[in-house]
DNA sequence: TTGTTTTTGTTTATTTTTGACCAAATGTAA
DNA sequence: TTACATTTGGTCAAAAATAAACAAAAACAA
């Protein structure tokens, strides 16, 4: 029951509650009063709360919201649609998988499949180890945060290529049908996947649908998997 | 029971409870405190999670993304290698790292630099996750065994860049300073990178010197790190 | 087999964390 | 305002966690 773990508790506390008070954190984590204080005063220096007499409240302007949460939401819904997305492929294709956490349901179901995968996203490669899938990674600059290749060397690296299907996860797809990507990197990955395969599929849960993004990357339709 | 199996238990606590304890841990695996101290110590070398006081937690922003090599042999000197490879880096070089074992060493004394590393190696990436380095990841096929890229796109690819130094993990160096390859499209790789850097390090451990490999890809003679 | 390397555990010393005590500060109620 | 209870911040000692050095056990190769 180190730092970390009564860290958590703090803060999950703070998040449902706006306010916490010692003597209650005392109690449900039991350690001492003073310990708890100590701890107040290092999530104080991290900027995580505001102290107060008697306990701490939530800081305002904090977006350190646990995406933790967030992430497991819709996560059955997205592995259906990785299911579903996977029984499009069939034996002996290549296939383009876009980077995204939907996109990445597809791999466990590809597994026993004998095709070729080019794909920008480090976990979709790391999904597909072991496995009879041949793997193309997508060279370029790693973006840290989406554990994805993107920049100039990406774009035209995909453009050497072609492929039976590809399947794209959008930010998000309008009334329209047209696709919005969270930033031009993406979208550039994402058209440039599109334009080089025979078919595209669009991989969204339904939080993304009807709604539009930062970017408006491609105003054909294609084929919607939700 | 080895470091495998302890391995898969930690990161599945991980996976599960974002924090974990080494008390914990020694009694669900089995094992003394310090043994379980040192495989977290190794785990967070890999960027597979982060210690802490009492434990380890995992890794924010990170996916299961997993990508390590097996079987060391010499580590205890690979690790000195690495170490000494890193100091002939300076800040704001660009470098290409080979993949291998002995090299992927280097990038624990990396991490606070601000460098470019170009690399074909997916452990290497994986490593250098989450610090200032910037990552450019070389496209192509991808060799699950060797968890590396190499073919005919990673070598053009590679021709694209240049940078200050190569870092090279040869299988063999013979007497006369030759370097030695496993494979052919290792060696491609390698070839490669030595060519488009002003300087090559060759990273090898005693095990490698004086002895001939399989094919035979630089006479030219290179810095020799062992 | 023997000898070597690797892994694991024990011991000791050091660091970090935690809790107790007490004086000072803050908040509350009359 | 005063009186009183509560909270807080120091110092210090106890407890826990860690690191380093060394020894034992296991795995491995010759």
């Amino acid at each position: 029951m180190g730092f970390e773990y009564r860290k958590r508790k703090i803060l999950n506390a703070l998040a449902k509650k706006e306010v916490v008070e010692v003597a209650s954190l005392v109690e449900e984590i039991g350690v001492s009063d003073i310990t708890i204080r100590r701890d107040l005063a290092a999530l104080e220096k991290l900027n995580l709360l505001k102290r107060t007499h008697g306990g701490a409240t939530k800081i305002e302007g904090s977006p350190i919201v646990n995406f933790d949460l967030k992430s497991n939401q819709n996560q059955a819904e997205k592995e259906k649609i990785g299911q579903k997305a996977a029984l499009e492929v069939k034996e002996g294709e290549v296939i383009f998988i876009d980077c995204g956490s939907t996109t990445l349901q597809m791999c466990s179901h590809l597994k026993h499949l004998n095709i070729k995968v080019i794909t920008n996203s480090l976990p979709v490669v790391s999904a597909l180890q072991n496995c009879q899938v041949s793997v193309n990674l997508i060279g370029g600059e790693l973006d840290q945060k989406r554990q994805a290749i993107h920049g100039k060397m990406a774009e035209w690296h995909i453009k050497q290529y072609h492929a039976h299907k590809a399947f794209i996860g959008a930010d998000a797809i309008d009334k329209e049908g047209h696709l919005w990507a969270i930033s031009e990197t993406e979208a550039e990955i994402s058209t440039a996947m599109i334009t080089q395969s025979d078919k595209a599929y669009v991989l969204a849960d339904s939080s993304k649908i009807g709604k539009k993004g930062y970017l408006k990357f491609s105003t054909e339709t294609h084929e919607i998997i939700s």
